[in-house]
DNA sequence: TGAACGCGTGAAACCGGTTACAAAGAAAGG
DNA sequence: CCTTTCTTTGTAACCGGTTTCACGCGTTCA
């Protein structure tokens, strides 16, 4: 490994102006600079960054805090893919890297005696590895923990999930707009009774689709009567037998609104089994616009999340905190209605 | 930050002998090792990783090679969310986190001159971080990229793509017996006439699921006419329009094995279009066992992988070079066979 | 009793960068 | 022409660990 040292002793400068160069291009004349920068491109010289970060006290590391909830086994993250390469894109056209931090089962977080999923014990590794920040993604409902990192006053950015603190904010869609679009829609079709299954109430995402909701539907001068809000957990089984107890009801919707694709799709389902034909008899409207979405039969109307663009606003956010700015308020990505065949 | 200065100053012994604590607690004695503990724990110490990686050149890093393929835009991985659980676990339980290395348009990566998905930038960064290996994600279709990083010497291990190198070696499902077991499921269930949509050619999973299907139907006693075998390139459309090739037959196939989930997905579209019931006019069977598969209607006959198993092999065999051993062989994980509605 | 050995320990060099500070030289101002 | 200021450069301390080497001491063996 060529080091700062040998270049600068080749071209007889100091390791000082060696550095300088890389760092501070400017301060340096020209003709040593362009020295310096052609003998390390021929010593293919490449810094080490671990001595970097140990003199900066930076080292170009995001981290990303991404446990999978032992309380919820099946969980698995709607979008986590496109969500990691609108991350990892926006960060590398930064310089830097996004580490996956070990967590339970670690050695050497058994070590220092932390215990496992402990907020304190990624705080240590934050602080082990000179991290920048943090990102988080939702791992099903560990909100206190998230709340505990938020608190940690290193700068984070949650995704889908409410946090705040002195340099925590989070990224999540236009769920308020989302929904009202989805209304609008409903309504421009000729619905006037329409009901919606919620996700948990505890789930920001959840809430704030709701409130778009009644936004819409208030704007549109529609009641929304107490049994026309069915709550589900965002699984399929809670969208099939909410939207049973909604056709059962005396005076049935003719159009729901679901907070979920996958309680869309157990809307489906309930319908075919009431015999109810989708659209005609019932409509339904998805949100997040999963792979599934579009081969169901008949295919869902839904909200498209922007899964990468998600990605890209958590790594500039995090960037921000990280070099020096202001906590950016919550962002809130704009959603797109897909309109397919089971609404109409 | 507490540093291991400030903790030997506070016990009354050298720098050495904390140092030693921490790494070979044996070689100080039990008073001495039993103060610094102490004095490290109330101090709320924590060992400098920078500092460390620095004089070691060990970070307790590996490197995740993953790149989104720009020449097949669409592409996504079947099993990323798995894998990327057991590989985390399994690198978290000997004490090892992952980075997700940086790549195209990395302003580090430009300033030192490297062009964009460049494998040696990849190995730049794996000489800047110190880091101990790198686990290469197939990510479409850069086998010659994979190729680079087998030759580049340091100890690499591909999910799902066959390489080879001085300390590289690869990790995948038992595609050979899963695709057997496959086609003897078929068998039994009365199919005498079985066709195969594989995957690309070059794809070393995709060669190998032809193998065993091909020697699956030797073993029963049946033919493949060269007509039975189309080769797809595991995206839905072609294992669509496969299909309608395979019905449009004079003899067409009662069966057909699909070297993916997603074309099964296409075969089942194809049947529907066509106005084949599935399974009675033509049985389905993919490979993969994606979320998708238990969701489509009727449910897929698919074999599942071990998807994080797949991750939890991959860790181990990184490991094991990186701790010095001896490059381990290529690991198949079986299969398992999961009956659903497709096929009967 | 003296040589050989092993153990526990500390001093100091080292890993490879960054940066505060001082100094030298060049340019600008009176 | 002398003083002041700015630019460029080098020296050396520093970041926080690890590790080599030598030393002092108590055992063991001949």
């Amino acid at each position: 490994m060529t080091t700062i040292r040998e270049i600068a002793q080749l071209c007889g400068v100091s390791v000082a102006t060696v550095s300088r160069v890389f760092n501070q291009p400017l301060t340096v004349s020209k003709e040593k600079r362009e020295v310096v920068e052609r003998v390390a491109r021929e010593l293919d010289y490449r810094p080490n960054e671990s001595a970097r970060a140990l003199a900066t006290k930076r080292s170009g590391l995001i981290g990303l805090v991404w446990d999978t909830d032992h309380r919820r086994p099946g969980w698995r993250h709607p979008y986590l893919q496109e969500l990691l390469i609108g991350l990892k894109s926006a960060l590398s056209a930064h310089g830097y890297h996004l580490l996956m931090l070990a967590t339970s089962g670690s050695a050497a977080l058994r070590a220092v005696g932390a215990s496992l999923a402990d907020p304190v014990a990624y705080v240590n590794m934050t602080r082990r590895h000179h991290l920048g920040g943090l990102v988080l993604i939702d791992s099903g409902s560990d909100a206190p923990a998230f709340a505990a990192f938020a608190q940690s006053g290193l700068p984070c950015v949650a995704v889908d999930v409410d946090v705040d603190g002195p340099r925590a904010t989070y990224v999540t869609s236009d769920n308020v707009g989302g929904a009202a679009m989805a209304v609008r829609h409903l309504v421009e079709a000729g619905h006037r009774r329409i009901a919606t299954i919620t996700g948990p109430r505890a789930n920001r995402p959840a809430a704030d689709r709701l409130d778009g909701f009644r936004a819409a539907m208030a704007e549109a001068g529609l009641a929304v009567p107490p049994e026309y809000v069915v709550e589900g957990d965002f699984y399929r089984p809670s969208g099939q037998s909410a939207t049973r107890s909604l056709i059962a009801l005396p005076e049935p919707p003719t159009a729901v609104f679901c907070a979920g694709d996958e309680m869309a799709v157990g809307a489906l389902l309930a319908a075919r089994h009431a015999g109810l034909r989708v659209p005609d008899d019932l409509a339904v409207v998805g949100f997040d616009d999963i792979e599934l979405a579009a081969l169901v039969e008949p295919p869902l109307t839904t909200l498209a999340q922007d899964k990468a663009g998600i990605g890209v606003a958590a790594a500039r956010a995090v960037l921000t905190m990280v070099h020096g700015g202001e906590k950016p308020p919550p962002a809130f990505l704009p959603t797109r209605l897909v309109v397919r065949s089971s609404s109409r």
